[in-house]
DNA sequence: ATCAGCACCTGTTGGC
DNA sequence: TGCCAACAGGTGCTGA
């Protein structure tokens, strides 16, 4: 599901509604595993009050007194729902009980979703790279991929190098850039990679202006879907004709995902 | 250093 | 209608 704009949304929206409450309970799934590989336990947050939430790569962070973090990962099908209607919520992985009464669920159908508790630094912790809206990308881009061979959208899925492009994202972004997905990143020239950076980034903000895609599961802290789903050029429209120029979208299968793109826009 | 392939899970969809 | 394969917004591991 969810890629930096349905991430971006989600803990923009939780922000004032956790900002100064107390953790007083957490319930978590076992078998498989929800909470996996933080240096703190679970339990650490009991007790405490969050000072903020906010967004790192694809990560959500909710932000505690002395440096305690938990990282919330959604994966594929994961949700993060505040305050459900009452009752159970389906494919509940976990519950956190709030000092004001209401609850935050952690919703997953394919149990990919993990979460994990440190205390630091979360970009540092969670190894993600450079955020796409950071100014300073601009001047490391050409120093990020000399030398790669890697093809660019292969490269835009690592989340080493820029945080938080997913596959719909990704494919959006090339469109616009007006570049092949398999063309090789180190390859790309200067007024490539600027069309890439200006289209990943308008892309990216229209995205969170819309509150994100919902093609599948994905809903908001509310449990409401997104609209930029409508918008889409490329993603999930083989065979259609392209908005620009009514060639046929093409798909094909790169880094094991579903590739789309327009064989006579992108180049 | 890469990268294809598969693993992790469950649900939905489309073809026969 | 029924069955089954393919596919799904992500990442992490293995082995070539």
């Amino acid at each position: 599901m969810p890629e930096l704009p349905e991430v971006e949304t989600i803990a923009r929206d939780l922000a004032p509604l956790l900002r100064g409450r107390r953790v007083v309970s957490v319930h978590a799934a076992r078998q498989p595993p929800v909470f996996v590989g933080g240096s703190l336990a679970p339990r650490t947050i009991v007790g405490r009050r969050i000072r903020d939430v906010s967004r790192t790569g694809k990560f959500i962070i909710v932000e505690f007194d002395e440096e305690v973090r938990l990282a919330v990962h959604l994966r594929m099908t994961g949700n993060l729902l505040f305050n459900p209607p009452a009752g159970p919520v389906r494919y509940t992985r976990a519950t956190f009980g709030l000092d004001n009464g209401a609850r935050l669920v952690f919703a997953d159908v394919r149990k990919f979703g993990r979460m994990r508790v440190f205390r630091g630094d979360a970009r540092a912790t969670l190894g993600v790279g450079i955020d796409p809206f950071a100014p300073e990308l601009d001047a490391r881009l050409a120093e990020l991929v000399r030398g790669r061979r890697t093809p660019v959208k292969s490269w835009l899925l690592d989340q080493r190098h820029i945080a938080g492009v997913g596959n719909i994202y990704a494919c959006e972004a090339l469109y616009y850039a007006g570049v092949r997905p398999k063309k090789r990143v180190g390859k790309l020239s200067l007024r490539e990679r600027a069309m890439l950076l200006t289209a990943l980034r308008r892309v990216l903000h229209k995205a969170i202006r819309h509150r994100g895609s919902s093609v599948d599961d994905y809903v908001d802290a509310e449990g409401k879907a997104g609209r930029f789903q409508n918008s889409l050029a490329v993603y999930g429209r083989a065979g259609m004709p392209c908005r620009r120029c009514g060639t046929l979208i093409r798909r094909i299968v790169l880094a094991q995902r579903g590739t789309f793109y327009c064989p006579t826009c992108q180049v």
